[in-house]
DNA sequence: GAATCAAGATCGGATAATCCGATATGTCCG
DNA sequence: CGGACATATCGGATTATCCGATCTTGATTC
């Protein structure tokens, strides 16, 4: 258990204004108060404390070595709690203390701390909490537990704007059989080899029977991409991520009959709540909607 | 001008014990006051930031979003609050602001480093300030101006306990001309090189009279011994400086007539200050006398 | 050195904050 | 539904704080 304070913030408020302001009478018109006012406090605060702060010497109220030590102390606690009734008051405006951000693997990390880094200039009070999904959608996570998700745009939902396109390449390791082939493999050729797949948790056996081919499935992209560059597998990887692979050449690009890349679009969901959404919220939707 | 909190510290303890102790009544309990005062109190507080920061839910009290968030921010700064007040305390009870501390270049660095750390774990609350003199005595100080020193003795003060005894060593560049010496130079062949002393400031053209040699005087330690680095002059040096530098080979000790080392006895000064001395310097006094 | 000025301390009385004990209100549990 | 618990609120006493006015003191002026 902490002891109760002896003194009040307000208490040492008015010494430092009346150090600032240099004398009681202009802190008191500062202060709005009568100047027996501020000497009452200061005279209560030396009280409270059994030492002396200040010093009347010739007309100049000046600090006691104690006074200017403590005060000194004391003044970065006035100006922090301050801050502190700030917050509070943000709060009580309808600002919130914390964002619960979801945000697809997929995302292109540095545009998701860019944004993250110029929200937390324009609103340091906010904090973040930041999930990392795998491919989740709208169906995957309830309209709960989350104010702002960036997730895989469903082919359903028809009008929600898409803030990023993410395109995914097929690549195997270089020396890779498939790297090899002259001409792009048929589907049968193609299943014989291992693909890896980049999944989330829940869908766990269904997709099996309308592909034959062996697919292992990874939770995280960097697993998924470091299964390509071992050379255990070829797959469709976000090209954002390979960049440097691919000019090392350490990956290979696979010439595939439908086209070289594939597309994952990423749209922006708020959590569908009945108050408007909150300005910062707001905020970080926009922030991360911009295209880097 | 700084904004007048709206809350009061206390009203923040209040809280915080209603959360830590489990309710209106234990808090009342752990806090010595009527049950009704920790309800006012905390009423008084979400009035005051005119948002909800406690809820009874059920038979229980707990938190709003916004009172973790601020309760958060807030008891750091509550504990600040009363460690501030300790210091008050303690400054009340006697205890000293700052020491200001005198050390002569000549103390041994790790020697001066190993008292303050010691010290400052013992007394975080006194500031040091250090200031480092060179080969001053009780003479060139004044008694004002510092609290504790660490000064050369003077041969008059019989009774002072010496603390440390520095122990200087002629020394020369290596291929200095007086290291190629066969035998102990005389007094005039000395006297034809170039010397450098470790002096103060206030001592200014006096000792010429006596002294024929060549001497160039600086004002720190290390400005003389990187001067004898150099091979511009030899010189006197604090063997506990230039151990590596006589490892390696870079200087090389001078065998002269009146034996290879001088030595400088340090010893403790305090100023004579008619109330006693505090503890914390005494502390720190008896820190700078311990031998390594 | 007396008058004057400036600045803080102190006093008296009004007001508001805070305290306590008691009681009202609300919740959980059997 | 009633008892145990837990908080809110009320009434009344106490205290803190505020203001305006006045006193005291140190510096300045003539």
């Amino acid at each position: 258990m902490s002891r109760m304070p002896r003194s009040t913030i307000e208490q040492w408020a008015v010494l430092r204004a009346v150090i600032e302001a240099g004398g009681f009478a202009q802190a008191a018109s500062v202060l709005h108060r009568s100047q027996s006012s501020v000497s009452y406090a200061v005279a209560r605060l030396q009280e409270a404390l059994g030492i002396g702060l200040i010093e009347i010497r010739g007309r100049r109220a000046v600090l006691t070595e104690a006074g200017a030590a403590l005060l000194g102390d004391t003044i970065p606690l006035i100006d922090e709690w301050c801050e502190v009734e700030d917050h509070a008051k943000a709060l009580a405006g309808g600002e919130i203390a914390h964002i619960r951000l979801v945000v697809d693997a997929l995302f292109p990390k540095p545009r998701l701390f860019r944004a993250l880094k110029r929200f937390s200039q324009r609103y340091p009070r906010v904090d973040i909490r930041l999930a990392e999904a795998v491919r989740l959608t709208m169906a995957d996570i309830g309209h709960r537990n989350f104010d702002l998700a960036v997730l895989v745009a469903e082919p359903a939902a028809r009008n929600i704007a898409l803030i990023a396109d993410v395109e995914l390449v097929a690549v195997a390791r270089d020396g890779h059989p498939l790297t090899q082939l002259r001409r792009p493999p048929t589907g049968p050729t193609l299943a014989r080899y291992l693909r890896v797949e980049i999944q989330g948790w829940d869908l766990e056996e269904e997709r099996l029977q309308d592909d034959p081919s062996k697919v292992w499935s990874m939770n995280t992209v960097e697993a998924a991409i470091e299964a390509v560059r071992q050379g255990l597998c070829y797959g469709w990887l976000p090209s954002h991520l390979i960049e440097a692979d691919l000019r090392a050449q350490r990956l290979v690009q696979l010439d595939f009959v439908a086209g070289k890349t594939r597309h994952i679009p990423l749209c922006l969901r708020y959590a569908n709540q009945s108050p408007p959404i909150s300005p910062a919220i707001e905020y970080l939707g926009q922030l991360l909607a911009e295209p880097v």
